[in-house]
RNA sequence: AGGGGUGUCGCCAAGUGGUAAGGCAACGGGUUUUGAUCCCGUCAUUCGUAGGUUCGAGUCCUUCCACCCCUGCCA
């Protein structure tokens, strides 16, 4: 899978674990990806999965797949399948059956009541507003709860209550009796239950009492025997808690937890809060809109599996904060699609070009192959007519300097065929470019010419080719950092040429053989795919992917 | 003096006391029937700062500075 896994660097994690193998503390490691279903996965926690999994995959351990449900109001079945649905896409496999945080509430009940029995934990009345000022702020020590010190009898009776319903929403939670004073304010008496009188999507109704992600984290890593939790940074404070939880109950096993710094990519937003944002109020269509940087949006867009995995490699793991360029992740893509990438073409923005000494009626077929560097890709056909489109922008009247393209009386050759030379420009009433009337030189295919050929463009026959719709995407925000500017919110940021759709391209005739998902690299103008659910063979629907690299606009900007 | 972290090229990132890997980007040049790909070359006398230890410091000690995270009955 991984195939280049080792040339992966050896971060601090694969040292960490090569250390526990060494040494006996581990005879095989034990991983897990602890997804929320609350929204869709996106290219941060492909990173994860990357790690978590490759770790695995790598010391021949196993990596387990487990929703973190403990909130059901904010989690779905949907996301559920999504999440599923991409690890597999991504190319992973969970050890056994999906997991769920809730298979383990019976077990988490027990150990709630265990704490209380060891006079650990309370059930507390305060009123969200007075916990929060009993809390302390980061400077001040916070102040104990009146319940506090209740006899043990009288908590384990009212946690009782709030497991049968007794109390409404905010009435009752039962705490943790850990320190009031620390500097640590996940150590001030942290709540373990509370009460939630909602469905939950795995257990119905069973329960109306939810713990908490410190109460259930820890604890459900020890009983699925993880040898190595693995999170991000903001988790570091909660580590103690993580390991106090799992000292002061009968736990199975006592397992670490190590934090890696999560992936920042600019011009992009990966809060899951500001994504679901964007689909709701449809500033994009929908999680996988080719825009997002969801891994289904992602794969939408025409990126593979590979070059996210390709990607996270790349970017190393570490304990320190930092942005990662998108053309990182553009790099990734271009190289493995210019490996795999069939070549086809298609004309974007057409313009008729019309063969003046290439009789009407014929129809020559031109063989092309699909791949400059891999013959094993074949070959196909492309009919070639009197009359084909080229891009607009392929032609102009006055050449600018290094111009390598179609001008007036210079020669230019049709990719895989003929010279042409630009004899006439025929234009509108407004000025506009209409007709170009080229003749074409028939000893100049497959051959080279003695006259100067000024570059090579591609071409879609007219009568032949098929028209067909292309979805152009771009970068979602203008500014690098979208979430930069404290007066702006990143919806201000937004490019509003994010998507720009034509309806007029024309395709290649072979292209109508494309079927969804399919790849291609439309020469000269970058890597496409069909759309996984608007594409078919009655209407050719492309998203481009990413654009080929532009040495050409460079030298325009430089004048 | 609240606690916890992090600081190595524009961006990622190796480096684990012996004299600054690699990738992306950028910039030159070559090949090319894709201004793509590919190939070659350039790109940190210096590792946030200031001191100190040492024959020798990015690595050890001290000072200061900057940035990130933490006051949800979210995860």
């Amino acid at each position: 899978m991984s195939s280049n896994d080792n040339n992966a660097p050896n971060h601090f994690l694969r040292q960490i674990i090569d250390a526990d193998l060494a040494s006996g503390k581990h005879t095989k490691i034990v991983t897990r990806f602890p997804p929320e279903p609350n929204g869709y996965l996106h290219i941060g926690h492909a990173k994860s999965i990357c790690l978590n999994f490759g770790l695995a995959q790598h010391f021949q351990g196993e990596c387990n797949l487990r929703f973190d449900d403990t909130n059901p109001e904010k989690e779905s079945q949907e996301f559920i399948d999504s999440i599923k649905e991409d690890i597999h896409w991504l190319g992973f496999n969970w050890a056994g059956e999906v997991r769920y945080a809730s298979d383990y509430f019976d077990q988490l009940y027990t150990w709630a009541v265990e704490l209380i029995e060891n006079g650990k934990a309370f059930v507390c009345h305060l009123t969200p507003e007075q916990m929060r000022e009993y809390r302390g702020s980061l400077t001040e020590p916070g102040k104990h709860s009146p319940y506090r010190d209740r006899p043990v009898a009288e908590s384990l009776a009212e946690f009782e209550k709030m497991r049968a319903g007794e109390y409404k929403e905010g009435e009752a939670v039962l705490r943790a009796k850990i320190d009031m004073a620390s500097p640590n304010i996940n150590l001030r008496d942290p709540i373990i239950y509370r009460v939630r009188h909602v469905h939950h999507h795995q257990t119905g109704d069973k329960w109306c009492i939810y713990p908490t992600y410190d109460f259930t984290h820890g604890q459900s890593d020890a009983i699925e025997g993880i040898t190595h939790s693995i999170c991000t940074l903001e988790f570091e404070d909660h580590r103690p808690l993580y390991e106090w939880y799992l000292d002061n109950i009968s736990a199975p096993c006592k397992p670490r937890q190590y934090e890696f710094a999560r992936l920042n990519l600019n011009y992009t937003v990966t809060s899951k809060r500001k994504l679901k944002q964007l689909v709701d109020e449809q500033h994009v269509n929908g999680w996988d809109d080719p825009r997002m940087p969801t891994i289904s949006g992602l794969r939408r867009r025409g990126y593979t599996a590979a070059a996210l995995r390709d990607f996270c490699e790349r970017i190393g793991v570490t304990r320190s904060d930092g942005v990662v360029d998108v053309g990182t992740l553009e790099f990734s893509i271009r190289e493995d699609l210019d490996a795999k990438a069939p070549r086809a073409m298609c004309v974007l923005d057409p313009v008729k070009v019309v063969i003046t000494n290439f009789d009407a009626d014929k129809v020559e077929d031109v063989v092309l192959s699909n791949h400059p560097k891999d013959e094993s890709m074949g070959t196909r056909v492309a009919p070639l007519t009197r009359e084909v489109y080229i891009e607009r922008e392929d032609f102009a009247e006055v050449a600018p300097k290094k111009w390598k393209r179609m001008a007036p009386e210079q020669y230019v050759r049709l990719r895989g065929s003929y010279v042409v030379r630009c004899d006439e420009v025929i234009k509108d009433e407004q000025g506009n470019v209409v007709e170009l009337r080229c003749s074409y030189d028939p000893a100049s295919a497959g051959a080279s010419t003695e006259y100067k050929v000024n570059g090579v463009i591609h071409w879609v026959s007219a009568s032949k080719g098929v028209q067909c719709e292309v979805r152009l995407y771009d970068r979602l925000f203008t500014e690098a950092d979208p979430e930069g500017d404290k007066d702006k919110s990143f919806l201000e940021v937004i490019n509003p040429e994010s998507l720009v759709v034509t309806t007029t391209a024309w395709a290649e005739p072979s292209l109508t053989q494309a079927s969804s998902e399919d790849r291609f690299q439309f020469e000269r103008l970058g890597y496409f795919v069909c759309d996984r659910y608007d594409h078919s063979t009655d209407k050719l629907v492309f998203n481009r992917t990413v654009g080929l690299r532009d040495s050409w606009a460079k030298i325009q900007q430089k004048g």
